[in-house]
This record gives structure tokens, sequence and C-alpha cells, in this order.
DNA sequence: AGCAAAAATGTAAACGTTTACATTTTTTAT
DNA sequence: ATAAAAAATGTAAACGTTTACATTTTTGCT
């Protein structure tokens, strides 16, 4: 495979202005470079980035860290972040953390030993986020988190209102005419799903609607103990009229459970879930739900981290929360 | 960050010792083993990937290419391709075609200009793979195809018996008495909808059902083109019972247009699918659909590559046909 | 003890770039 | 025409490993 030397040979020019060609190329006249290029293409030269990465520092390449690949929201995210990259000059590279901390950290281990410049990260459940903080930091890999973060702020993060979104979706409810609303809560170790909470607490309480415990349905992220959880809930004597579920999932769990008890979805209970998610419009009724931006979210978290890579100085903190939008369709319709 | 030089400074050996300990490590003692591995930890080493790739020609990194990460179907092989691979010390870096062949052939420069010892691919639907199996062939890159592969024999493939999973697909829906059955084809520019396809026309056939035109729906694969040409052949006079169709995502579709017909699934309709996704039980009735065994089609497409990388000597085409699965639930019951 | 074979270690070049620094060439201003 | 400034190019070392080859040390055998 045909390097910078073979051109060099054939150019009668130095290695170095061979390189600053397809580099800082305007330091060198446009004549020799428009020869370098021709002779180039005609070797099919291809630059040998692990030598450049050697020599440079830079890899061209950031790792990306979920819990896991193989959930939509995650892969729609990746896709987001992948497209952005891929624009502009980066390569991306994948690992999955099976929400286990021991994994995750393996696999940022692995990721500096690839060099990565930068690291995209959603945390998996029970991360101790501190040490990797402070490892990367030391590292001098700059880093970013998307949609799940720590709770602490002074970090570059993408995130969505996750609060917004449910006290939007809640409001929603209360707006079609429900008066007993059900929550059901994700899992609380995971930051989004207290912001979800929250959001839900607070939209009730702007409404003048009491809060009692009754109003919420916590998970233990069991499928088979869960359904019955729910099951049980929604057939016992407590009224419910509306459901806003923690995500789309669970919400066609809650869905099928309802039509079991032939419970008229949205006659007699309105559903909301959360992600917008392809199975949402896929169910009938279709679910009304939160869209996330998940495209958003990655094609951010990229910019960033990018703008990070290529700035000379830390860039100060970076924040960006997407906002969530309602999407209205049959589940909560009157 | 600590390297080689600073071991072999610490311990008084030299370079080549401290690389064959973390390499060939029979090579050399126990005693200095153990030394050096105590003071790679007490440094905390970590090799450094890129500057090991560039020397030996052994990246460690496999490139992996699909259609779109953002589809169940990929991402839960792609899921299998890291489980496997990180097992057996590789990195993966994953490249999306979005079935555009001039992207794949892009994404195809960028993984080689990675050095990846290989790739595995899923070709997007118009792919012109030659050209491609050229230019890697010509590079030494062995590469694996899983799922969607060229039609022609000789080279390493790992896919499902598409064939087999349509015809058992389309017994259970003959077992299940259905009379009058309807095959909804995907796009026959991919392979495997072309081989489902045989598979349904061969199990009629085996059980002395006559083969009409009627029998078969081809989609534009455009979701709403598509939906009113499937509306209007379950409205119209052909008497139908039963229906076979070529994704579990489509299948979907298929249920919600018999319920806004008011058409009772499985009374009137029997219902099967393909893919066995994540969707196809969170639906009501639950799909009966095929199972692609998507997790192993990712570890299989791993074993083979590594295996070929860590031969010397290339090894015969390996071809691998993973056995499709009936799974039987209520959108198919009597 | 002495010798050959085997095991362990060392030497130094190489992988394909980038880049600080040096040098040459061209442009600009007088 | 000439000096100074700017632009273009060149030189050579460096990035952190691996590895062919050479050397030294250990082991086993008589």
């Amino acid at each position: 495979m045909a390097g910078i030397k073979d051109i060099a040979k054939k150019t009668g020019l130095s290695l170095a202005t061979i390189s600053r060609v397809f580099n800082d190329s305007n330091l060198v006249s446009n004549k020799t470079k428009a020869k370098v290029l021709s002779v180039a293409k005609e070797l099919d030269y291809q630059p040998n980035l692990m030598a450049a990465a050697l020599r440079s520092g830079k890899s061209k390449i950031i790792g990306v860290i979920v819990p896991e690949i193989n959930n939509p929201f995650f892969s729609a995210i990746i896709n987001g972040i992948e497209l952005r990259a891929s624009k502009l000059g980066y390569n991306i590279i994948i690992a999955q953390s099976h929400e286990s901390s021991q994994k995750e950290n393996r696999a940022i281990q692995s990721l500096l030993k690839l060099n990565v410049e930068g690291i995209l990260i959603s945390v998996s459940k029970q991360t101790d986020y501190l040490p990797i903080l402070a490892k990367l930091k030391s590292n001098k890999v700059p880093m970013v988190f998307f949609d799940r973060t720590p709770l602490e702020n002074d970090i570059d993060q993408v995130i969505l209102d996750d609060y917004k979104g449910a006290y939007i979706a809640t409001e929603h409810l209360i707006n079609q005419n429900c008066k007993n609303l059900l929550h059901i809560v994700g899992d609380l170790e995971v930051s989004i799903h207290q912001r979800r909470k929250d959001g839900f607490k607070d939209a009730l309480a702007k409404n003048g609607i009491p809060i009692s415990k009754q109003r919420f349905l916590s998970l233990e992220m069991d499928v088979n103990q869960d359904t019955s959880k729910i099951r049980l809930l929604l057939q016992s004597k407590l009224p419910v009229d509306g459901v806003f579920v923690h995500g789309d999932e669970t919400c066609l769990y809650v869905l099928n459970i309802l039509k079991d008890l032939k419970i008229k979805v949205p006659k007699k209970v309105k559903l909301v879930g959360f992600g917008n998610t392809k199975f949402s419009m896929l169910s009938h009724p279709k679910l009304s739900t939160i869209d996330q931006g998940c495209i958003e979210m990655g094609t951010y978290a990229s910019e960033i981290l990018i703008g990070q890579l290529k700035s000379k100085t830390p860039l100060p903190t970076q924040k960006k929360i997407l906002p969530p939008k309602l999407i209205i369709r049959e589940s909560s319709a009157t």
C-alpha cells in the first residue's frame, strides 16, 4: 500500500511537504498541492491514521459508551453521534457497559489504550462516576455526558429536560380531564427517572391536585414481577383514569394489561409514554408520548466534544438541555 | 502516561523483554515476568495500541458496517459482535451505510485507513459488492458477511436460513387451517427477502396449494404508500385468512390495519411475522414470528472473522447458516 | 568440570507519519 | 537593484511499540 514516501519519491518533494498537503494545506503552494494530490490519487494513497495518531497524539477516534447498544433509544443517539462525528472527520468506537460499573471502567480503559481523543458516555445505573472523571481528567481526555448524567453540574453534558417532559405530559392528561392520575416510575437509580417523577409531582401540585403515595408505582425492573404489580394495581379499587409512564416500552405493557382487563384506552384510561420510540406508533391505539430528540442529542454531544477537541484552551463547561415535545396520538384522546 | 520505557528503566530490563511480557510471554522467565507486571501495575501502565498497531500491523480493531445502526435487528447483531469480539480482545468500530452503496464504500475506505484487521458487513440494498471484495482482497483484509449477503457463494458468511424460516412460518399457518394465504414481500433487492419469498412459495407447493400472483403483495418501502396498499388489499374481495409478513415491523402495520377494519386477529385472520424483535411481544395480540438469533449471528460472525485473523494461512470459506425458530404466540392461535 | 543446547535477555532498526527548526525561494517595498 | 519579509520547502528526530538477530545466562548431560 502506497505511503507518503512513495509520493515523495514520485514527486521529488520532501516528506514534510507531502504531509502538509494533507494537513495544514495552506502552507504549501497551489501548484505543488495539485501535483501531490494527483500523484496521490494515481497511487491510491490512503493515509495511515495509526501512524498519524501515534506521532500527533490525535487519533481521530471518539469513544462512545452506552449501557446497551441494543436499545432503540441509545442506538438512535449513536446514530446521531455517528452522523455528526463522521461529518467532522471522526470515527466512533462503541463499548457497552451492560449497566455494570465494572464493565464501564474496563471499557474506558480499553478506549484509553486506543488513544481515543474524547469520550461520550451515558452512565450505567450505579456508576460512581467520580473515579472515572478523575482518571479522564488526569489523562486529559475530554468527555461529554449524554442523557444519563451525574446529578452534579460542572461537566459538559447534553440531556433532555426530563422534568419538563414529565410536566407537560402530566398537564396534558389533566387537560384531557383526567382526575385520577398514576405515574409509573422508572428505576430511581437513574437520574432521569428522578427528574421525571419530580415533573409529574409538580404538575399535580401546580394544578391543585393532592399528591399521595398511591399515585406512584415504582418498578423493580423485572418484567414479570413488574407486569403483575401493574396488573394488581389497575384491577384494584384505586380509581385511575390517566397514567403517565416513564417509558414507551413499559407503557405498552400497561396498554396490554388494560386490554386484558377490558379497560378501554383512551375511553376509560388515558395513557402517555415517554421516548417516542418507533414502537410507540405501532401500537393500537397509538401511544401519546414525549419525544426526546435522540438524533439531536447525539449530534449535540458530538459537536460539543469535537469543539473541545479542536479548541486549544479548555472551553467553559457546556450544558445543553433539549426541549421535550409532546406527541399527541390516540392513547390520550378525549 | 507511563510507557514500556519507564518500566524498562525501573526494572533495569530491556525494552524487548518488557514488550515480550505483554505478548509472547512464554519467552521470558517467570521471575522477571512477575517483576515487570508488578512495576507495570505500580506505574499504571497502559499499552499504547496505536504504537503496537503501527509496528506490528495488528490493530486489534474490527470494522463493522451495517445499513442502519438504529434498527433493532442490526443493533442486536452488533451486540453479539461486540460481546464476542471484546471477549477475544478486539475492539469494534462501527459505520453505517444508510443503504447507500456510496457511503458503504466511503465507510470501507475510512476503516481501511484506520487499519482495521478485518471487516464484518451486512450490505446495503443496491450494493455492487464485487469492487468491495476486490479492494479488500487486494488489501488482504478478511471480511465476513452477515445476514444480508451477496447471493454468490465463495465468501465467509453467516446468515439465517431465511428460506426455511419462511417455510415453517407458512406451514404453521397452513396447519392452523388457513386456506387463503397472503405473503407480504419485502424489498427484493435484499437477498433475504427473495429467500423468504421462495420459502413461502415452496411451502404452498408442498402442501398442494395453488400459487397465484394474488398471493403476493410487494411493497415500495414507503410507509404511507405501503400501508394504504395493504389496506386496499385487505378490504378487497380477495379472501385472506392467513398472512405471512416479511418482517415484524410491517406485521404490526398489518395488525393495526386489520384492527381498523374490525377484522379479528387471530380469529378471522392469522398473522406470522419475521424477526422476533422486541416489539413483536409488545403488541396485542402478541405476534407469532420467526426468531433470527441475532446475538448468535453476531457472535458467529466475530468468531469466524477472528479465526481468520489468527490463522497464519487463509482458512477455507466458512458459511454458517443459522436455524430459524418458530415462536408461536397469540396472532396465529386457533 | 566442561560443553552443547535451551532459555532468557539485549540491541537496534523499523512501522508511517508529524513537526520544530532550518533553509531556500519568492514576493514586496524602497 | 536590494534588503527585508513572507512563503514554500527541506531535514531529521520523534511518537511507543515490535521483532529479527545477536548475545548472554542457565540448564542438562557426561
